[in-house]
DNA sequence: CTTGACCTTCCCACGATGGGAAGCCCTATC
DNA sequence: GATAGGGCTTCCCATCGTGGGAAGGTCAAG
């Protein structure tokens, strides 16, 4: 199998799959004479973990590490967990942290009137002349 | 007033003031004759507006806007609104997605046992080889 | 006059992805 | 057998916003 159906095939893109190959995230790939990278079907369905673990939010790091879990046949399913759960605990953070935005940008824009007058809540909320009510 | 005050002052590093003025979003500042930019008590106050947008979450470009309808005396409050209801849009659509895949890992984490065993929902997910449930 | 803190510009790095150019390879069609 | 086209290769550049650091100039205090 080619690059090009191993892409079509995994949803990870051919320069992506090049490029996880060029950082060690994956072996390096078999070529024909010619040059071109080979996959085998394991190979293709590597990706697709890698694909699925990227739709979950796990950085390339981290996929890494649960890649190399897959393959160990003796791994305990704790270290998966944990790995999973300092994930969590990251994409909770985040989560927090837009909301917090939301939450403020959303009084703010509510607070404004948004017509054709200059007076704006919003603006003088960045200017911070006025003392931030934050909710 | 020299750079590092500006930045300790505003919140927006040297660092940072010098690349928004590399990209435009700020003004040119005065230089002294041996080359020290100056900041003024204006210039200090469009930073920390700047510091306020950022952690707002808008983006650069959108920050040059709001910078722009800030200094347009004669500036529509509808525009501000406009443009606070887009960034808004932005985070609640974000927020879905990253709050998508915690939903997904938490299940996926509370379905595993975490022990030392192999046996692991968390990686037969990503494998793809069951259905995946995802609520 | 030296020292140390500040400033300057310039380049590099991150994380993950896409775009595109230049050139080789493979297959189908004429 | 030649040619066209699509696929493959490597290489460089761009994004977005930020930090790190080197090499060198400047300023103020001792």
């Amino acid at each position: 199998m080619n690059i090009g159906e191993a892409a079509s095939g995994s949803g990870v893109s051919a320069k992506m799959i090049r490029y996880y190959e060029s950082i060690g995230l994956i072996p390096t790939a078999g070529r024909t004479r010619s040059g071109y990278r080979t996959y085998s079907p394991s190979e293709l369905r590597m990706l697709r973990f890698i694909r699925r673990a990227r739709d979950l939010g796990f950085p390339l790091e981290a996929v890494g590490d649960l890649l190399a879990l897959w393959r160990d046949r003796s791994r305990h399913s704790a270290d998966v967990k944990h790995l999973a759960e300092g994930h969590i605990a990251t994409l909770t953070r985040r989560i927090a942290e837009m909301q917090a935005m939301r939450d403020t940008l959303s009084d703010l824009a509510e607070a404004c009137c948004g017509d054709d007058r200059p007076d704006c809540p919003i603006l003088a909320d960045l200017e911070g002349t006025v003392t931030p009510p934050r909710r």
